[in-house]
DNA sequence: ATATACACGGATCCCCTATTTCC
DNA sequence: GGAAATAGGGGATCCGTGTA
């Protein structure tokens, strides 16, 4: 039989002791699809050079013979064959070592301790990846397959009738199809319970969203009637509806926000309370936690997605948001907030309406959310082809890494292996390398600045210098041509001969390019996409090879990166001054200067020049022209701060960059007031307007007119509360609301104000206290502490001395209070 | 569990010295 | 008068949050 057929889940099973890949996903008309299929499996074991063909021969048969009887499992070598292969920038002869099961490969490498076999590898890729590599079955892309029907068949165990799926095919032929439209399925859903520890508490609602469905399922009885609501008599109930909803569905992709460390875990542990099988796989099998720090919900046959989690790895570097609540997220994705509801113990609960609504409205949230992100989703699982289950959870590295592995088979390259414990405990280890040059500005306020900054800085880096572990020459080179630079505390060299790495890394720079080129033509949301997966695999190539969990680790590489990028930039610097511009500032791979009258034409000729003589793919591009800007002085001497400043374009947008304006451990009152002068600077070129404005803001403060919102402080609680060394004002905090039955934990956002104290206290943190907690706010800590830091060297800028304005001040107000 | 380094700045910690308190 | 307690100064460290 034939059918057109998109992967969308990847499992696999053992029948008879070998390995099939069972995946599920659709037809073209939308039936569910589960697809068997099988791989050969293998190993490679890189021999050592020189070996005559006598030698591998009498190797080759060795190996023939070596066989496994372990759990209960018996595995033997199938076959082997030898190939010219490349391993790390050598030419290598490896034999590839086919075997029964994948799961013993690993004991199969044990067997290879020959001293004629250099190496082992290509074992530890887990199956689903070496499946997709084998078979080029790309996730969530369509092909026609061909193959056998099982209707009720007895072959694989009965595999066919254990599951729910409208066809079960034994794949014999696979063939790539040109793209179809998929829509998939998608529930979102959301739980309120009465406990944030798992399965603590009762969950009193599960809300459910899917296309032209809406239900909130309660077993709280009240008299509202509420269309989309269905009451159940108890939780057991509850969650038995929610299996039944699941089922009847049926969809591709189960859907939450923080799912994987709350709703999915929370139904399962109070589904086990009750002893309540939660059967909604499609094999009626129970979602699967994986252990360890974060947990993940697989669920079978049902891609289970924490879109949290994939928020968190592709999308929250590029955000407004100051963090990845549900409520901030949708704020800026979609333009809609969740519902107002004050969150209580249901026992204190008197609208149960709104508390219904609030939780369908999240589902709503989250339901929007996934078709926001779906075109990422899709291009990074299309572009990475690892299952979207992971790619949705992975974080860069991980992504980085199955890009490598997927693509290695174009250059003919035997795959790394993972880094051991100890491998990783030595890399972590390792002292730092230096890395990226900051230009000390000189504090002043600026005016017609040009911008020009380098496109994918690092990897574009690593391509024209082709830096990685596989091209890393050591400390003396046995070739002629190579590239070297000083880094490390000696010299680093490089072979010229292309590496796979930087290779795989130019075709990723150029593929964005070619995209972006393409958005630019005609945008789309899966454009634009795929642009930014390339974009992201670019911006993380340079981390990954410096991380020590990398299969393609290098710190030289890592540091010669870094180190070329420094010469490359301060060399442009070099050049730009010589012009007749002057730098005034500059940070990795961006350079602000002085027109000094130059016209905007001729600073754009002049970067036309510029890119004529950058080395390889290096390339300089305008970020833009701006009216004026303003650099400080570090709040401790005189010096100019690094990573702080801000820009007016001509059209009045700011642009603010490390400023207390945008940073969140600042209290509203300061953060505004400092976006507010910082403007009016900008705006007016001098610090009139702002002066008034400020001493507004001290007024208003002194008179007690603030609204406590205004002063809130927000800190994140960044690990448990017993690991603080140094007890800080948020951990106080955090340590109150604990107190009076305030659920907080590591991850959690402590807000809280500086109060008045009777007696009089030192330490910040012995004034703390909650939002809630009546109180008067301490005016001389807002004012020295919060307002005063905030503005004083942006006054200083125009040789105004705030504090002496502030004291004086000061004195004033506390006569008129005493 | 896990991309990198550079940077700012508040708050506490910790050690030292000077001053105050107590017997 | 002398020992112990306390205050406060200043650098080191912790900690969170930015930029790129």
């Amino acid at each position: 039989m034939k059918i057109k057929f998109i992967p969308i889940d990847y499992d696999y099973f053992d029948w008879k002791g070998r390995n099939y890949a069972k995946i599920i996903g659709r037809d073209d008309k939308g039936k569910r699809v589960c697809i068997i299929d099988s791989c050969p499996v293998y190993l490679w074991a890189i021999l050592k050079q020189g070996l005559s063909s006598q030698k591998i021969n009498s190797l080759i048969k060795k190996i023939k013979t070596i066989q496994l009887d372990i759990k209960g499992r018996k595995t033997k070598v199938e076959g082997v064959e030898i190939y010219d292969k490349n391993f790390l920038g050598k030419k290598v002869k490896a034999l590839k070592i086919f075997a029964t099961n994948y799961k013993d490969l690993h004991d199969i490498a044990d067997k290879l301790g020959m001293p004629e076999i250099e190496k082992r590898r290509g074992y530890d890729l887990g199956y689903i990846t070496h499946y997709i590599i084998e078979k080029q079955l790309i996730p969530l892309t369509w092909y026609e397959l061909e193959g056998e029907v099982l209707n009720n068949s007895e072959e694989f165990g009965g595999i066919d009738m254990a599951l729910d799926v409208d066809l079960c095919l034994k794949v014999e032929k696979i063939k790539e199809t040109k793209n179809i439209e998929f829509k998939p399925k998608v529930l979102a859903f959301d739980i309120e319970t009465d406990e944030i520890k798992l399965g603590q508490g009762e969950i009193l609602m599960i809300s459910l969203v899917s296309e032209n469905f809406k239900k909130i399922i309660t077993w709280k009885r009240t008299n509202e009637k509420l269309k989309n609501i269905e009451y159940v008599k108890d939780e057991a109930e509850l969650i038995e509806k929610f299996i039944e909803y699941v089922k009847k569905l049926s969809p591709d992709f189960l859907v939450g926000y923080f799912s994987d460390g709350f709703d999915l875990p929370y139904i399962k542990a109070r589904a086990e309370h009750y002893n309540i099988k939660l059967s909604i796989g499609i094999d009626n099998s129970q979602p699967k936690f994986s252990r360890g720090n974060m947990l993940t919900g697989k669920i079978k046959g049902i891609v289970h997605i924490d879109l949290l989690k994939f928020i968190r790895t592709a999308y929250s570097q590029y955000m407004q948001s100051e963090t990845l609540s549900l409520n901030e997220v949708a704020k800026e994705f979609l333009g809609d907030s969740k519902k107002e509801f004050k969150l209580e113990h249901s026992s204190r609960i008197k609208n149960w309406k709104e508390y219904f609504e609030y939780n369908l409205h999240d589902s709503v949230l989250t339901y929007q959310l996934f078709e926001k992100f779906w075109p990422d989703l899709l291009e990074f699982t299309r572009v990475i082809k690892e299952p979207i289950f992971n790619i949705s959870r992975n974080g860069m590295s991980s992504n980085v890494e199955a890009y490598i592995l997927h693509n290695l088979e174009k250059f003919n390259e035997i795959p790394e292996k993972k880094p051991g414990y100890s491998d990783i405990a030595e890399r972590r280890r390792r002292e730092k390398y230096e890395g990226a040059f900051v230009f000390e500005p000189t504090p002043g306020l600026y005016e017609d600045i040009a911008i020009f900054d380098f496109t994918s800085c690092y990897g574009s880096t690593i391509v024209t210098y082709n830096l990685s572990k596989s091209t890393y020459l050591g400390e003396k080179p046995t070739e002629k041509e190579y590239y070297s630079i000083e880094a490390l505390g000696k010299t680093l060299y490089f072979s010229k001969k292309p590496g796979f790495f930087p290779e795989m890394l130019r075709e990723i720079i150029e593929k964005r390019k070619k995209y972006k080129k393409e958005l630019k033509h005609s945008p789309d949301p899966i454009k634009k996409a795929r642009s930014n997966a390339f974009k992201l695999l670019a911006n993380s190539a340079y981390g990954y090879q410096g991380f020590f969990g990398a299969r393609y680790y290098c710190l030289e590489a890592a540091a010669a990166t870094a180190a070329f990028a420094r010469k490359t930039i301060k060399e442009v610097i070099e050049k730009i001054n010589k012009q007749g511009y002057t730098t005034i500032y500059s940070d990795t791979d961006s350079i602000a200067f002085l027109l000094n009258g130059k016209t905007e034409k001729q600073a754009k000729e002049f970067l036309k020049k510029l890119n004529s003589e950058l080395p390889g793919i290096m390339e300089l591009e305008l970020e833009g022209f701006f009216k004026r800007g303003i650099w400080v002085t570090k709040r401790s001497g005189e010096i100019g701060a690094k990573k702080k400043y801000a820009l007016i374009d001509k059209k009045g947008r700011l642009k603010i960059r490390g400023f207390e304006t945008v940073r969140r451990d600042w209290c509203k009152l300061a953060r505004e007031t400092q976006n507010k002068i910082i403007k009016m600077v900008l705006e007016d070129g001098n610090e009139k307007k702002a002066l008034e404005y400020l001493k507004e803001v001290i007024e208003k403060l002194k008179k007690r007119e603030i609204k406590r919102e205004e002063l809130i402080i927000r800190t994140q609680l960044k690990k448990p509360l017993s690991e603080y060394k140094a007890i800080s004002p948020h951990v106080i905090a955090a340590k109150k609301m604990k107190e009076i039955g305030i659920p907080v934990s590591q991850g959690s956002l402590i807000e809280y104000y500086i109060a008045e104290t009777k007696e009089k206290k030192k330490l910040v943190r012995e004034k703390v206290k909650l939002p809630d907690e009546k109180g008067e706010y301490e005016i001389e800590y807002y004012l020295k502490k919060q307002i005063l830091p905030a503005v004083e060297n942006i006054f200083q800028v125009f040789d105004i001395n705030i504090e002496e304005l502030v004291e004086e001040k000061k004195q004033e107000g506390l006569e008129k209070w005493m």
